[in-house]
DNA sequence: TGAATTTGTTAATCTAGTTTATTTTTTTAT
DNA sequence: ATAAAAAAATAAACTAGATTAACAAATTCA
């Protein structure tokens, strides 16, 4: 029943037979995370690729200063893992961790490579939901460079107001790469209109 | 013969029989284009993606205050082009224009999803590039969060030492997301030590 | 229920990077 | 070779956002 989302997501790109979700079953695996948990710690390997069923996490970056930077939030029906550390299966530099009590649907690097070779549909997909995340985040670098905090704020809000309702006020600054003071003096302004 | 160093690169990651070989000649053609003219202009399709077999591009965005913004450079053995454009096939935000006069094999949208269908080894190595694309496009907002313009430089410097030493420094202050007067105020400052 | 911890606000001071304007150097094309 | 155009340097005034510090509000949990 933990997989009926998951199963239900796939559904929306491609068709599988009832032999390949079985094959995707037996190559995955549903685990729960508590809130506070961490699913990768910077230091450690990333052994798996998850699949938000429900919950919250933030993949962050701590810098030599211990300033923490968000890059990016994951909500149910998104994939969160350090990817880097993933795909090349070495030590990460970057910490995903639960903003709230998580479930996922799993897979190691070996489970997707199975995956891949069993049913090329997924690979496709993958490939498709990179070419989306790429474009985003080349979208978020222009935006960095071209939009006031204030409209970087604003962008955010109106892209995901629903992660802006879960997570506190830092974290979003932290996010937009700006300090918690700055927000809040951003926030009483646009308030005040 | 224009074919060479692009079947090298694949050959790089993939190995492709002669049939595979040719199926991929007759799905892709080569290009020349002059130094300043444009592979995408912002509002048009981008047609095709790109193989870099010689010369220079850069993919820039013009803001509403007619500045631009240089997202990526792209040099030999390096693919360009505007995905967001591409993989929707709807008016591009972005340009690609040639910095250099520039080489390329390309192939269309059509093509490139004959070639994925035929040659699904193909699919893989790009599903793995797009992963490294992403995981340095990621690197990058970081660095921009954590790393002062300074040190900024030191790092694309480092990074891209070819690219620097061809291309003017006020696009290098560009990509960097800094005013061409910062950047040369940071030189002065470096040459110094 | 109330003490402890986490999260958010306000305000003064400071600084990295921008803006504007002028000058110098380098490159390009004839 | 040389004029025109493009690129780079310099410097003063300015500003978006950071830092510091003190306080207020909201959550958490015993």
């Amino acid at each position: 029943m933990h997989y009926s989302s998951f199963l239900n997501y796939i559904n929306n790109y491609i068709d599988l037979t009832e032999k390949e979700i079985a094959f995707l079953r037996s190559n995955t695996n549903y685990k729960k995370y508590l809130k506070g948990h961490y699913i990768v710690q910077q230091g450690a390997v990333c052994k798996h690729t998850n699949f938000i069923i429900s919950g919250c996490t933030k993949n962050f970056y701590v810098d030599q200063q211990g300033q923490e930077h968000i890059v990016t939030f994951a909500i149910e029906n998104w994939w969160s893992a350090d990817l880097s550390s993933f795909i090349t299966q070495t030590p990460s530099d970057f910490n995903v961790k639960c903003i709230e009590a998580t479930e996922v649907i799993q897979f190691t690097y070996q489970n997707q490579d199975e995956i891949f070779q069993n049913i090329p549909k997924m690979e496709t997909l993958f490939r498709k939901l990179l070419e989306k995340a790429l474009v985003s985040s080349q979208k978020r670098i222009v935006n960095n460079f071209s939009l006031s905090a204030k409209d970087q704020y604003l962008y955010f809000k109106k892209q995901f107001s629903t992660i802006e309702q879960r997570v506190p006020q830092y974290m979003v600054a932290s996010y937009l790469g700006i300090t918690k003071e700055f927000l809040s003096k951003i926030k009483t302004e646009l308030a005040k209109n």
